[in-house]
RNA sequence: GCGGGUGUGGCGGAAUUGGCAGACGCGCAGGACUUAGGAUCCUGUGGGUUACCGCCCGUGAGGGUUCAAAUCCCUCCGCCCGCACCA
């Protein structure tokens, strides 16, 4: 037979499928039926299956698309797998790009986000993703920020917000304050201008509260990448230590100093504080030294955070003229100022042990500081006169009165006992961690529901007057107040407790907020009553399966952490944890690099799509890569997705026009030649494989990868067996179970060959296939024989031979006699239905 | 510096529990069909060697454990990511 000719059907030589009519015309029918729609279901299973919402920039990107048709597919395999799926879409849509167009174009940043959404939700119809589009949300829409407003007032009704005078993270071109969390590098996470330092009045969400939760229940997170794990511990910080207090030489001021290293305290030959620390200007006031220190604190006060902080940086400091009482021996040491000591964390107090740890070491060095060994190295080599660097290591204490002798553990132990019992210090546990800032100066962001007044101080709308709304016209021009300030009936207001006259809160809320609750929303996105209904909540969440960017790692994934543990103790929900399983995909390169309008590498979907349809883009961006590592852009890769699809296309079109294959599909126990068991036996291998990939581990590209095999095969077993020996039964079978298969990857190809094959119902209602464990076995097992390690030959077997009537058949083999020669055997291991290891010697 | 990841053909990648390295795809080469082919179908494709039966080498480098190592252990190198004076 020559290749092609049994593709011809009804006259008609069918090459490719016009994936334009094909995929318009399912999409509308979708969206008629409704098909993609659920409700809660208690007598089914639920998926809660969630991408994470993208920012609505204007354009769909390949990260997007990535991100999205993983999702897809795993939404699609799991309502197969008989689940109740939970797979909605929505909007990230307050934020900083939509102000800037409207100062650059003059368009309403309303405007242009509902623009932008409108667009974007097109792209992603395009693509033909099962969402449920009745639950669609907009964290911009009134009737979404209502409640995040209402959700602030928890917080603030819990004291969990609150307004303090701080000195804060500012971002130059974006005008606005930053959170710790979104300065990466000493650059505004956004835009990534340097960001500088300026002391304000702003509102703060008491995250630190749960710092210990949040580090504990990491390991309640099993389903969650290590590295985002590990991640979040790295920036909670947690570290154990005594907080000292020291005397001043001369006063009865105190000040704490903490340290992890609390068996030291002998060691210590200098204490350093912070630039800013308080207790500088009150030990210098009126000495000789007050102007020099002042001027060194100015100095560090204009340092960027970057150049500050960096390691490799000397270490600058200056005397204060001041002394120390060490708590534990009474010893009087110089107080220093020095860059390195930061006033954020601990106490913005060191003591300075310079002979077990670096700084304290180099800092020591370079003034002219003693060095005093308090823990010996246990081969006792350790002195303070020759050490060129500092000691951080196990040992034995020393100089340290009753406490030598002393491993670095017990001695940790022992000194904080002593200095509780003795009043000198505690115990502590500090956090890196610090307080979430979430006020914003700028206009689109959801208004902070608070009222001052002169009266009453900061009021808290009521929840009755919910939403404060955004006003529609103001300047957007931003400055050093938030352009919400310059709107008068905006900010001139009554006092909701005295009804005298008020001011409004004019800056918004960090949309990382807007984003750390809508995963609740989506349960029932139309309350009108509370942002979320407790029986839709209880029965939809946690997140089964959440899919996004790593760079999220630490920001939302841990801002969403949070809230969900506000939540729960509440009593609003029953959960302490939202994402029971995390996906982190990788991202999207083009010619190695990431695409940017600046690189001009960027490849966009639209134009993907109209050249190769939904189905094939899908198919590509899965099988290119694993989903958690980079996925190099390749466009005669797509090519050969494209091509797998129509080849696809083409061998089902073909099985379909088998004439009488339906009613041969109940002859299915009929005669079998060789041939179709080994068909029956490679179905049943693909359904096993792909079912495994794509629920076990997510492995789509090996999943597709075994398709292709599959398919493969079929166009082999019709070059082989001539059109009157080949079983239609056996083909159609193949063909259903093949497109169940591929169903959840090119939804809308399989969907019009599904209805081709006469079905009425929707594929992608069907149930998964499900693999015959019987059609899996061979009756003969190719043996691999091994001799000294090499492969020698391969012999087909019986399957399920013993051991010991395996090692019979390889050694009778007469490849096997030949490169034994008369070699001694010296060990044979056999592995039944796998090979036969023989290890010789001379 | 600390923590994590990773290194496999010309390229993207596969090998799930230590058991035939290179599945699948791209690219390339040859053939078939054809007025034509950038469509489609078939065949080949890690390197070396060769009477195309094989044989030797081969998973970043070196060493080790084992009948057997891409996989486990040790030393080193490259790349990527996170944290980075955190007391």
């Amino acid at each position: 037979m020559k290749g092609g000719s049994f593709f011809v059907i009804g006259g008609l030589f069918m090459d490719r499928y016009d994936f334009d009519v094909v995929e318009s015309k399912w999409q509308e029918r979708w969206e008629k039926s409704g098909i993609y729609q659920v409700v809660e279901t208690p007598e089914k299973p639920k998926f809660y299956c969630l991408e994470m919402f993208p920012y609505p920039s204007g354009d769909l990107h390949m990260g997007h698309v990535r991100n999205y048709t993983m999702g897809d597919v795993v939404a699609r395999f799991k309502r197969m797998k008989g689940f109740n799926v939970l797979h909605p879409m929505g909007w990230d849509a307050f934020g900083m790009p939509a102000e800037n167009a409207a100062i650059k174009r003059g368009i309403h940043p309303a405007e242009w986000t509902w623009n932008n959404i409108a667009n974007m939700r097109r792209q992603l119809k395009r693509l033909g993703l099962s969402y449920d589009w009745d639950r669609e949300v907009a964290t911009c829409d009134p009737r979404y920020y209502r409640w995040t407003q209402w959700l602030f007032l928890l917080m603030y009704h819990r004291g969990l917000a609150y307004k303090k005078r701080a000195i804060v993270n500012w971002c130059p071109s974006c005008k606005t304050v930053l959170a710790n969390e979104q300065v990466i590098e000493g650059e505004c996470w956004r835009c990534h201008s340097t960001v500088t330092k300026t002391e304000l009045d702003q509102w703060f969400l008491r995250i630190t509260a749960y710092a210990d939760r949040l580090l504990e229940d990491l390991k309640l997170l099993k389903g969650w990448p290590e590295q985002v794990r590990i991640m979040q511990e790295n920036w909670i910080g947690r570290s154990e230590g005594v907080e000292f207090l020291f005397g001043v030489k001369g006063s009865d001021k105190k000040f704490a100093v903490f340290t992890t290293r609390q068996d030291t305290i002998f060691g210590v030959t200098f204490v350093v504080l912070a630039p800013d620390h308080p207790l500088v200007k009150e030990i210098t006031a009126g000495t000789p030294y007050e102007a020099k220190v002042a001027e060194f604190a100015e100095k560090c006060r204009l340092m960027p955070e970057i150049v500050r902080t960096s390691a490799e940086r000397d270490k600058d400091g200056i005397f204060t003229g001041a002394y120390a009482v060490n708590p534990m021996n009474g010893e009087e040491i110089p107080i220093w100022v020095a860059d390195y000591v930061l006033m954020e964390y601990g106490t913005g107090a060191v003591m300075g042990v310079p002979a077990h740890d670096q700084r304290d070491f180099e800092f020591a060095r370079k003034y002219g500081l003693p060095i005093k060994v308090v823990i010996q190295a246990p081969d006792g080599s350790l002195d303070a006169g020759t050490m060129k660097e500092a000691y951080p290591g196990e040992g034995y204490m020393v100089n340290s009165g009753q406490f030598d002798g002393l491993s670095v553990e017990n001695g940790k132990a022992a000194i904080a006992q002593y200095a509780e019992e003795h009043g000198l210090g505690s115990r502590k546990v500090n956090y890196r961690l610090r307080d979430w800032l979430i006020s914003r100066q700028r206009y689109w962001g959801a208004p902070i529901p608070i009222v001052y007044c002169d009266k009453c101080g900061v009021v808290p709308v009521p929840e009755r007057s919910l939403p404060v709304l955004l006003p529609e016209t103001v300047s957007f021009e931003p400055g050093q107040i938030s352009p919400l300030g310059s709107c008068k009936q905006f900010v001139e207001t009554t006092c909701p407790k005295c009804g005298g006259s008020a001011r409004r809160e004019t800056d918004t809320m960090d949309t990382f907020i807007c984003s750390s609750w809508y995963y609740y929303r989506y349960c029932s996105p139309h309350d009108t009553e509370l942002p979320f209904s407790r029986a839709a909540v209880d029965y939809w969440m946690a997140v089964d399966q959440y899919i996004g960017g790593i760079e999220h790692a630490v920001l939302h994934l841990l801002y969403s952490r949070f809230f969900t543990k506000v939540l729960h103790d509440a009593g609003l929900t029953k959960e302490v944890e939202p994402f029971t399983n995390l996906l982190t995909q990788g991202m999207v390169l083009k010619d190695g690099a990431v695409m940017s309008k600046s690189k001009g590498n960027i490849v966009a979907p639209d134009d993907i799509i109209s050249r190769y349809g939904a189905d094939a883009t899908r198919v590509f961006i899965l099988f290119a890569a694993p989903p958690e590592k980079e996925l190099e852009w390749s466009d005669t890769g797509i090519e050969g997705a494209s091509r797998f699809l129509n080849r696809t296309w083409r061998i089902v079109t073909a099985i379909a026009g088998l004439k009488g294959s339906r009613e041969a599909a109940f002859e299915r126990n009929g005669q079998r030649s060789a041939e179709d068991t080994e068909l029956n036996r490679s179905l049943n291998a693909t359904i096993q494989k792909v079912t495994n990939d794509v629920e076990g581990r997510f492995n789509f590209n090996t999943a597709i990868a075994a398709m292709m095999e599959f398919v493969n095969q079929l166009y082999a077993y019709m070059e082989k067996v001539p059109a009157d020996k080949r079983n239609p039964g056996l083909l159609l079978e193949c063909a259903e179970k093949l497109l169940l298969m591929l169903a959840p990857f090119a939804p809308h190809m399989t969907e019009e060959l599904w209805s081709q094959l006469g079905h009425e119902d929707s594929i992608h209602l069907q149930t998964w296939p499900v693999f015959d464990q019987k059609a899996l076995q061979r009756e003969t097992s190719i043996i691999v024989i091994q001799i000294d390690g090499k492969v020698r030959d391969r012999i087909e077997v019986q399957a399920g031979l013993s051991g010991e009537e395996l090692e019979r058949a390889a050694l009778s083999a007469e490849r096997v006699k030949k490169w034994l020669g008369n070699r001694q055997i010296a060990r044979i291991i056999s592995i039944p239905d796998k090979l036969v290891s023989i290890a010789t010697r001379p």
